[in-house]
Parts: C-alpha cells; structure tokens; sequence
DNA sequence: GTCTATATTGTGATAGAC
DNA sequence: GTCTATCACAATATAGAC
C-alpha cells in the first residue's frame, strides 16, 4: 500500500481535507466531489491522487495512526511519571475534539468497520493496537511505582481508559455537548490514582 | 412525529430491519433498498410507510430510547443496590455487542450527528439525556450508601461510565474482537465500587 | 398496502485532451 | 497534474395502477 510520507503536497492536501471529512461525516458521509471542493480542484484530480476511496482512507488512518505514536513518542519525552503521561494522553483526544467536535478517526472508522474495505479495517485495527500497547505499558509502570492503584490488569484498566476516551467523544457529539474527552478522562483517572 | 406504538405491524418489521442496518453500517451506511430486501418487499413499499429516510430513522432511535427506558425501570424493580443496578445496565450494551457485535444506535447516530436530519439528532439527543439522568442518580444513590467511592460528582462518574461502556463497542468494532461493554463496565466499576 | 415505472440526483470511477 | 466529458450505477423519492 502507499505510504504517506511518499505522497506529493497536492495528495497530502487530499489527505488533509479526507481525514476531516472521516472524522466529522465518517466513510460513508463523504464524497470526492467533497474533498475536492476543498482542496479546490476537480474530482477527477483527486483520483488521479487515489483512484479508490478505500486507498484514500487507508492512507488517512496510516498518517493518523504515525502521528499518534510521534505524540505518544513526545509524552514520554515530556513526563516521565504515568499519570501525567495518562494526563497527556487524554489531551490529545481533547486537541482533536475542540476542533468541531472531531471524532477520532480511528473510532469513527470503527464504528462503520462493517462497511469498510479491507485495507481500511486493517489500519483501524493496528491503531488500537498501538494505542492499548503504550497505554498497557505506562499502567503497568504506574501500578508498579503505585501510583496507580486498582485490581485489574494493566490491560484491562488500558482498555477502559482508552474506550473512556473514544466514548466521550461520540457521547459529546450525539449530545451536542462542549464537554469532552479531557473531563471524561480526569474523572476516570481521579478513580485509579492514588 | 410519527410514534412507533401506533405503525402497522408491517411498518414494525421496517423498523426492525433499519434498526439492525443502523446499528451495522450507520445512517449512511444503508438504503431503503437493504431494508426493503430484508423485510421482503419492494422499496417503493418502505417509503409508503416512511416517506423519508429521516424518519424512519427518528422512530428507531424513539422506539430504542422507549425500550431503552423499560429496561431501565426492569432493573430498578429487580436490583436495589447501585453497584447491582450499574452491572445489570452494562449487561444492557453487552447484549447488544454480542449480537454481532451491534453498536448501540444512539451511539452509531451520535457518531453521525452532522449528517444526520434534525429529528433524528433530536432523538439522540434525548436518548443520552436519559440514561445521564438515571445513571446519575443511581451514582448518588451508591454514593449515599457508601457503596460506591470517588471524589467525582455524581454527574461526572455517569458520563464517564456512559462514556466507557460506548467506547468499548466501537473500539471493540474496530479491533474486530470479542471482548465488549461487560468487561469494560466491569473494570471502571471495580475502580469505584467499595 | 403493494407493486411497476420513473424522475432526479449523487456517487465512485474512467477516458482522453491539455 | 489538471481538466472536460462521460459512464455505470445506486440513492432518495414520487406517480399512479392494482
């Protein structure tokens, strides 16, 4: 499949305006004519960029799912304790909702998985992925440092802190509420630390 | 609004069918064609009883809000205790992620929410309305008996359970796998429970 | 209530000129 | 890389016969 950092500036501009597109309307929501209204070009130019939907999508979820893991990379450069890495992690999903009530991506993409093309539900699924590893790892380190107190395992408290996250966001907008994920994770964390 | 206590039985077998497509594929994930296939007649016949996809749409979500609410008040009458009524309600998303692995509609709906017809964010709307408002005085309720302990408002510990049990059907979606809202609403009640 | 037929619009996608 | 033109098809929706 192609990769994003291979792409020309027109395609990352494609790439820009699908992934707001996924997030706000979700796969089935969104149009080519859609995105090239807002990169300002025709339809057929965007699929000269990306002849098939799914290719344009896949590659939205790829970019997503690398730039979530740079985050994740900058956290742990930035705080070395896990609850304020836990703390961190909850503001990204926070930046992405303060803008127009944007869902993850990811979890926009999970929702639909049913009626999605395979390379599509491939990268969704490794986001997750990515997502409970890291957060798996920091509880784990939390727990042992006991900084985190509770008696599930690191993976379970993982799992919920990060459904916590991508429920808040979908609660938040079918609410048309400006409470978001940040709130949501605050009253999840002040339950585990110590 | 048309209410879904007074449609024909026929138009209760629409319904049905749209309501399974929601939870599937999304609003925009199905047509009235795919509902008209699964009821077992013509599409033509779909827009006799709904003329508008918004519609039916409309009556799923309040015919799944009105059950949603007889649940609610089949775990009052079953359960006294908090920790009891907030188990059996996440027994509630779980039987609807083990049908494969359906998404709660309000949830799909509120995930939606930008391209969706006003009657139907209306709905949603109220469906989350609702269930904050009963999980929260459940919460205080616990809170008072000393069964449940958080520093957190009543409000807050709702939403952020809401939240939890949501999530974990669309990150359960997207990862394709099994585990779904009984574990995740098992894990953030053993954080808060005595 | 259900159907056939059709209007109308939108969609993903391609051909081929510039 | 971008465009005009167009295809093939699917979508919501309506008219009108039975």
């Amino acid at each position: 499949m192609k990769h994003f950092s291979e792409i020309s500036p027109t395609a990352e501009r494609v790439v820009d305006a699908a992934e707001g597109l996924v997030q706000r309307h979700g796969y089935n929501g969104f149009s080519y004519d859609d995105v090239a209204q807002l990169v300002g070009i025709k339809k057929p130019s965007i699929h000269h960029h990306f002849p098939k939907k799914g290719e344009l999508v896949a590659v939205v979820a790829q970019r997503y799912t690398h730039r979530f893991r740079e985050e994740l990379l900058s956290i742990e450069g930035q705080y070395a304790k896990a609850p304020d890495r836990l703390t961190a992690y909850a503001a990204l999903f926070e930046r992405t909702f303060a803008k127009d009530r944007r869902l993850c991506v990811c979890g926009m993409l999970g929702a639909e998985s049913d009626s999605l093309p395979d390379a599509v539900v491939s990268e969704v699924k490794r986001f997750f992925k990515v997502n409970l590893d890291w957060l798996t790892l920091v509880v784990a380190d939390g727990q042992r440092a006991a900084l985190i107190t509770s008696n599930s395992t690191p993976e379970a408290l993982a799992e919920a802190f990060l459904c916590a996250l991508e429920g808040s966001m979908m609660v938040g907008r079918g609410m048309r509420s400006p409470r978001g994920p940040a709130e949501v994770g605050n009253t999840f964390l002040s339950t585990v630390l110590t």
